[in-house]
DNA sequence: AATGTTTTAGTACTTTAGACCATTACAAAC
DNA sequence: GTTTGTAATGGTCTAAAGTACTAAAACATT
């Protein structure tokens, strides 16, 4: 049963003692995605430090005092890639009571998509340090690293399927097969093939450019190119991408 | 440039002095959607203490240094409203650098969406405390939370397209005309009522009850109740609801 | 018993999605 | 330069879903 006394909380309390609420550390865990034309790619890590040595992780940190969450995680696919601007979007928060052995830690997951032939490891001193694994071939992750990965890959299905957000994971030019291709791998299916240049080039959503593809044995196909102004201008206008 | 020693972080260092990353406060705050019949409400507090004494906020407290982020918020949306197991979603952890004055504090938002009428608030000591305020007569709000309630507002128009939530803000039982209305108030349309109950029966997801409504001056409409369980049952199956 | 309003059933039309076929284009090999 | 293989491209046809509209039935109230 509930009191009629006013209600207070740490929050709306007058003279509280604060200092026990403020013992919380944050990081930034980022699951990165990548696509090498053949496979779904994600940048894993491995751990060099106890708890969970050597065991694949996300790549993350902690947030500094005085460091926005966003900030954080940009700068950790700086020092990880050498990139700047990358599609990143917030995931969930993991806020559970025993995840880290060094403390309360609450971890915002986000999730970040880029064109994997901008990435280049070094291959000498980097190599096993972050690499790219198929998704398939994730194992076992430290901390809880895989459920939130699940999660990231669930969204990522979720969000290719209703946002333009696949050509973030192309290359700027790309043909339709490559689109389609990506697509069928990422979601598990197949399309039929003149369907879906149908249905994508009616969105208008690409250039075709003068070019041509290079270097293979059959007619070469057309290369096209994202064209993320227009979609902005069809968005403010009502149009809802779809598949 | 980068540089080619091993990257390291505070996550992954050996022997770091973590004290100054474990400085920050979370919080919970929750964003309670009801629906009266005719207008989408959401439930502000009036905040009792400085900063922004007096200003419209959205209902939330620290989290406590042993508490989960969902415990928190259950305990919140019970001291708030007496109850439990209210819809529950995670919506967008925000944490910029000057979000409150007495430290710094990530803020987990959540949403959730009640019945308004198992929300019986005692009209003496709580009336000036929570209320219910139509969404479209909100004003300012304390610190950054009227771009939380948007965002929650921008969340919760997407969900009722695709998931069947809408009826976590009727009562266990309802017409097809009250299904009908809350959706045309939530999304700003206007729907065939002929065709929006074909689309929605067909789905399978109400069940028909015999019991009619009580007291109008027309024709009584039927009572329907959402089927929880069989929408399980064909979410598994790959179903997918749709406006 | 008549009235008025709303539920409910049914029909015709339009648009979209999906399956499938035929042709064209080009690189490479001969 | 001709042939060959493969993939791009253009097109048609069919089924299904969405949308607009009409008509009838049901029931509380007067």
């Amino acid at each position: 049963m509930q009191t009629l006394s006013p209600r207070k909380n740490a929050y709306t309390s007058d003279h509280p003692d604060l200092t026990p609420f403020f013992s919380f550390g944050i990081s930034v865990d980022c699951v990165v995605f990548g696509y090498d034309g053949v496979d779904v790619k994600v940048l894993v890590i491995e751990r060099g430090a106890e708890p969970y040595l050597g065991y694949q992780a996300i790549p993350g940190d902690l947030v500094h005092p005085q460091e926005d969450a966003v900030t954080a995680t940009q700068r950790v696919l700086r020092d990880l890639t050498g990139l700047e601007n990358i599609y990143l979007e917030q995931l969930y928060t993991f806020a559970g009571v025993d995840r880290h052995p060094l403390g309360r830690v609450a971890t915002i997951a986000y999730f970040s998509l880029l064109k994997i032939g901008d990435y280049n490891p070094r291959p000498s001193s980097w190599a096993t340090d972050a690499q790219w694994m198929p998704i398939q071939a994730l194992g076992e992750m430290a901390f809880d690293h895989k459920e939130i990965f699940d999660a990231a890959l669930q969204r990522l299905q979720a969000r290719v399927r209703n946002q333009p957000i696949g050509f973030e994971l192309l290359p700027e030019e790309f043909t339709l097969a490559d689109l389609q291709h990506l697509y069928e791998t990422l979601l598990n299916t197949q399309f039929d093939k003149a369907n879906f240049r149908k249905k994508i080039l009616t969105m208008d959503l690409l250039i075709p450019l003068d070019k041509m593809q290079k270097a293979v044995r059959h007619r070469p196909a057309r290369l096209y190119q994202f064209d993320a102004l227009r979609y902005e201008a069809l968005s403010k206008r009502g149009f809802h991408f779809e598949l």
